[in-house]
DNA sequence: GCGGATCAC
DNA sequence: TATGGTGATCCGC
């Protein structure tokens, strides 16, 4: 035992040694942007609860958060807690808009700034601070009023010596304020001492919990338990779980690029469903959905996976390797309908929710020009997005030589087979309206609802609250109450609730795991124990070696 | 490599 | 009345 706490210090001591106060990142995070760029649109809208979304909301201005509304929620919950808020349907095309122009602000600090999502973005200003002889307190102060003149929203910024830390300190003092940590050591354990676990990216609900089930609340609880941690959690979760107590992260802020997706998938949710023909159109459609997805990001795959998730919720995935590299909706149903035969044979009575296709293992289908005989050349994993300022040009993605043939035979087979296929597909591109990269769920287009709705009800008259999951009332106060909300949404909760409700004959053990009951005293192994260092890079890991 | 599970947005 | 979709990663087997 004794063992494992020098095997543990050894690990912090290599940590400290190559501990990097030398940079000054930043995080940005716009504030509830989709609902503040929907404002932009409605004014009016300002001072009334809103949210953004479809079926879930996406985002929520702080009138619809005092009432307890927070993106991620289902629609019908946050109309019961807010009976008067106005939902407006997604519109990305408005928000990539926006974005765009937020952008254009980023890489006038840091041209190779890295977009995390649309509105959230990691800086590198050294350099820019450097050269300007610029406070980076300063700096960002006048980044952030930059970005309101040019686009009208506001973000919040965190600056601090790494990614990890600066995605914490982005949400000190948001909304439209900045926080900065010192990049010195002290002041960085200190910050991290009291840090509850959950704050930092990449541990969730789950790990949370499970942390919290040995003793662990805070970061700085942690190294008491380094013992412990690699045993119960695995080498990866406490690698990452040292770098939290010690508040270590990675420093190099790079453009996210297309060349490195895995997978193209699809998958939507439809009221209970077991007839079987009904579950075959179904697939059908989905894997014409992912035709569509697979023709937009040009790849094909060389695995298929089919996930379903039954009327219990509970989640179950089948994949196979076809033949060939699949992407066109005649092939993904072929290669997927077997799956979805044996599942049926497995678990007698299927009933589903929710289907989806997914293709891993891709091959880019890209065009890099025509070759000399005329022939559409395919390679591999070009970074798609040409950045004005990108200087990885030199960073393809390198196969290993015996995959790099198979694929490259694979190809040349294919487009045999399939050239006038595809440049029909090419043809069709053009006269399409390509759908948006986020334009899902297309087939639902809610409720913009009227902004004169009547007042409030009495909601707020007495001094409990009923919650809209359980019923049951709860204390009136904003954050017990959300608290009560979030315990009552649990994947647990939703459990019970099912298991109760419904009297329906068990899964056969033969397709269910022990673990798939959520019920656990002891912490086991976990499944995904966050990436080591990229869980705040919001795109692939890229190993940090540390030389 | 497969299937389950977790996490971010 | 009725809980989303996309993508990634890690673990045990």
């Amino acid at each position: 035992m004794s063992s494992d706490i020098r095997r543990a210090d050894e690990a912090i001591n290599e940590l400290e040694i190559n501990r990097d106060l030398s940079q000054y990142i930043v995080h940005c995070d716009a504030d509830a942007f989709y609902a503040a760029v929907e404002e932009l649109d409605h004014p009016e809208l300002k001072e009334v609860p809103m949210a953004v979304g479809v079926g879930v909301l996406t985002t929520c201005n702080y009138h619809a958060r005092k009432f307890g509304c927070r993106s991620g929620m289902a629609g019908f919950v946050a109309m019961k807690l807010c009976p008067h808020l106005v939902c407006l349907p997604l519109n990305f095309e408005k928000y990539t808009a926006v974005a765009q122009k937020v952008r254009e602000v980023f890489a006038e600090y840091d041209p190779n700034f890295q977009s995390a999502s649309l509105d959230e973005a990691y800086l590198n200003i050294t350099e820019y601070c450097n050269q300007y002889q610029r406070d980076p307190v300063e700096a960002v102060q006048q980044m952030r009023a930059e970005i309101h003149l040019r686009s009208k929203i506001t973000v919040s910024a965190g600056i601090a010596a790494n990614a990890k830390l600066a995605k914490i300190c982005s949400n000190k003092n948001k909304p439209n304020g900045q926080f900065h940590l010192a990049n010195d050591r002290g002041a960085i354990m200190s910050f991290m001492r009291g840090m509850p676990t959950r704050k930092v990216n990449g541990i969730g609900r789950v790990f949370e919990r499970e942390l919290d089930a040995i003793g662990v609340k805070t970061c700085g609880d942690i190294y008491a338990y380094r013992g412990y941690l690699s045993k119960l959690f695995g080498e990866k979760a406490f690698q990452f779980l040292m770098t939290c107590y010690l508040g270590i992260g990675r420093t190099d802020i790079r453009p996210a690029e297309e060349s490195e997706r895995k997978s193209v998938g699809t998958e939507s949710t439809f009221r209970d469903m077991n007839d079987k023909t009904e579950l075959r159109t179904k697939l059908r459609h989905i894997a014409e959905e992912l035709e569509k997805d697979m023709k937009r990001t040009q790849f094909k795959g060389r695995t298929l996976v089919l996930k379903i998730k039954l009327h219990t919720y509970e989640v179950f995935t089948r994949q196979i390797a076809p033949p060939t590299a699949v992407h066109k909706a005649d092939d993904l149903y072929k290669y997927s309908l077997p799956m979805l035969a044996k599942l049926e044979k497995e678990i007698p009575g299927l009933t589903l929710r929710l289907m989806g296709l997914r293709c891993t293992n891709l091959i880019s289908m890209k065009k890099d020009g025509i070759d000399f005989f005329g022939m559409t050349k395919s390679i591999i994993s070009r970074p798609a997005i040409q950045k004005e300022f990108s200087n990885n040009d030199d960073e393809w993605e390198v196969w290993p030589e015996d995959e790099f043939e198979e694929a490259a035979r694979q190809e040349r087979q294919d487009e045999m087979n399939e050239i006038e296929a595809l440049s029909q597909a090419e043809a069709d591109a053009q006269n399409d309206d390509t759908p948006h990269r986020y334009a899902h769920g297309k087939e639902v287009l809610p409720n913009p609802v009227p902004s004169g709705q009547q007042e409030a009800t009495d909601i707020e008259e007495e001094n409990t609250w009923s919650c809209p999951i359980c019923s049951r009332p709860q204390s009136a106060n904003d954050k017990a109450f959300n608290e009560h909300i979030d315990l009552c949404l649990s994947r647990q909760t939703i459990e019970e609730a099912v298991k109760a409700s419904s009297t329906q004959e068990s899964t056969p053990s033969s397709v269910r795991r022990e673990s798939s009951l959520l019920e656990k005293s002891i912490p086991k192994k976990r499944g995904r124990p966050t990436k080591s260092d990229s869980a705040d890079t919001g795109h692939a890991q890229k190993k940090l070696f540390f030389s």
